[in-house]
DNA sequence: AGCATATACTTGCAAGCTCAAGCATTAATC
DNA sequence: GATTAATGCTTGAGCTTGCAAGTATATGCT
């Protein structure tokens, strides 16, 4: 009757460990005025060359439609984390910039975000975490 | 200058995973007319003693609040896949129960769901599966 | 050059979820 | 026994996201 299954047992317990994460972490992040999506964002940027990338790029980067970038990124514009500019060789493609007061934030953010992280991780040594995440990787 | 953080990574790293996860095995699920959370929750009813639960406990096990639960389980009640019965010592809970209907369709649907949870996680061995559960049942 | 197709977005609409507030019921305290 | 607090749930408002459709630009084919 109970035919247990470890890869469905996987997948429902991770999905309900991240859905959990994720607030956790927003929660953090909320200090900061930026929820964990944009923290995302803001942590691809950080990491692309010259902190720029297209808006395609960065949706795909982090998970998220087209359209759903369009609509993050419009406050954040507001508010000067990230600039819009064009790209010369390709009028369709808008790329996005972090911007000084964009690194400012992520920088204070990532803060809080590590914190968080290793209190999240922190029932696991430093070598089972690396196994997690390798083992992660291959997904 | 670039820090590395392993334990961050691995909360970014799995936040991308997981969201992409949810959506693919959503779309699997669509072809028996239900999300990947109602999934869930068939899933955990199924389980549950007496195929019944109360609604807080369903909403704590599958990391949603009480009113999503609410507003989830309204179109599921319609359709027949659950019912609503009463507590006889606590007025206050209304139970949720697995019928008839509800339990073909998860059963069905639970094919699907552990086809794809076995694809997604096919580039594991037996057993790295068990170390990657076993490692994210101590977070 | 001209037309079809693909790409990079943006926008309208709808779904799914949360939070805050509210209601009903139970438990706890005095 | 009455009052206060806690619990279980529902509802209204709002946020975040996705999908489908639309626009603008680029690419490829002939």
């Amino acid at each position: 009757m109970n035919d247990s299954n470890p890869a469905l047992d996987l997948v429902l317990q991770s999905a309900l460990l991240w859905s959990t994460m994720v607030k956790k972490a927003d929660q953090q992040l909320s200090v900061h005025g930026i929820s964990f999506s944009e923290f995302c964002i803001l942590h691809r940027l950080f990491q692309a060359p010259q902190q720029r990338m297209s808006r395609i790029e960065l949706a795909n980067s982090v998970g998220l439609s087209a359209s759903g970038i369009t609509r993050l990124l419009q406050p954040m514009e507001k508010i000067h984390l990230v600039e819009k500019e064009q790209n010369a060789r390709d009028a369709r493609v808008s790329l996005v910039k972090l911007s000084d007061t964009g690194l400012q934030i992520y920088q204070e953010a990532n803060q809080s975000c590590a914190f968080f992280a290793s209190q999240f991780t922190s029932p696991l040594t430093a070598r089972q975490l690396e196994t997690l995440a390798e083992l992660l990787a291959r997904l």
